[in-house]
DNA sequence: ATTACAGTCTATATATTCTATAGATTTATC
DNA sequence: GATAAATCTATAGAATATATAGACTGTAAT
């Protein structure tokens, strides 16, 4: 499971998608209008600011904005920021690699190599999962088709 | 990622699945070779037992064994049965399903779109995901193959 | 019957992480 | 200078993960 804080990030990062080019939106707002703990809210667009997808602006007329394009923004970056791997073992992480201790062979072992298969799946996915797919999804065309 | 209690419960059935119907194995063994601690290890197998896949016999010769043939019992199973939902996202799983709070109209949301997705992909890859299936790529064949 | 063996059950301890909130501070605008 | 809004620091509470201790139950061999 994704944490609240990555739930909150994205769903904050698509209504800033669907905002783009449109000038700061108050942290109040989309607190309010999202449904997610303001003060939590607050740390989490910080958090989004400091890794450069976000900017913002102070006082009156201020509040956040995307800084790269819905297009850039993808899901398993932000997953990666707030929840570290996404792997389901340490040990077929890129960054946040682990061995096991219960391992005896890493190269012939046949369980890393189910999660290696599970990871590689899930990273494209999400890679191709942008701020710009997910509002292309939200059309109830989609909904029609299924 | 999956919890220490998963990764044991895998390592340990592979064990059990290598030593299928050769007759019971002692927790000891299982926790010295593996490396596991053996308290949890206990309580690991004696869910395991519960659920169906393992049986057991007390006294002198007792132990654990497999219910079920290696090519029965996948990873998908073991997850569910000690972390619960595979997917990222409670709305999107099958038996642990939760509205978001925040959730317009969940039709129509991209969001659980691409979460569906990767969790109709992950369940597909554990499923394949057999004991058997991991001791056939031990094998180090497939390690000289990559 | 007795004894040793090995799984089973209950309880608990410890640590870590997640979620959330409070309050003070800084910066920008009017 | 007054107001607005983001930023920073600290912390609190809850939940979960990991691990261990010890008593109990059933089995088999002597």
């Amino acid at each position: 499971m994704i944490s609240k804080k990555v739930k909150y990030a994205i769903i904050a990062l698509v209504k800033l998608a669907r905002e783009y080019n449109k000038g700061p939106i108050l942290i109040r707002d989309i607190a309010e209008s999202e449904k997610i703990p303001q003060k939590f809210l607050e740390a989490i667009l910080n958090d989004l600011k400091h890794a450069g997808i976000l900017g913002s602006k102070k006082g009156k007329g201020g509040g956040y904005y995307l800084l790269k394009s819905p297009e850039e923004v993808n899901l398993a970056t932000i997953i990666r920021l707030f929840d570290g791997a996404i792997a389901l073992l340490p040990c077929v992480t890129y960054r946040y690699y682990e061995r096991c201790k219960e391992c005896k062979d890493e190269e012939t072992c046949g369980i890393r190599d189910v999660f290696r298969e599970v990871r590689d799946e899930t990273v494209e996915l999400l890679k191709a999962a942008t701020l710009s797919e997910i509002i292309r999804r939200e059309s109830s065309v989609k909904k029609i088709k299924r």
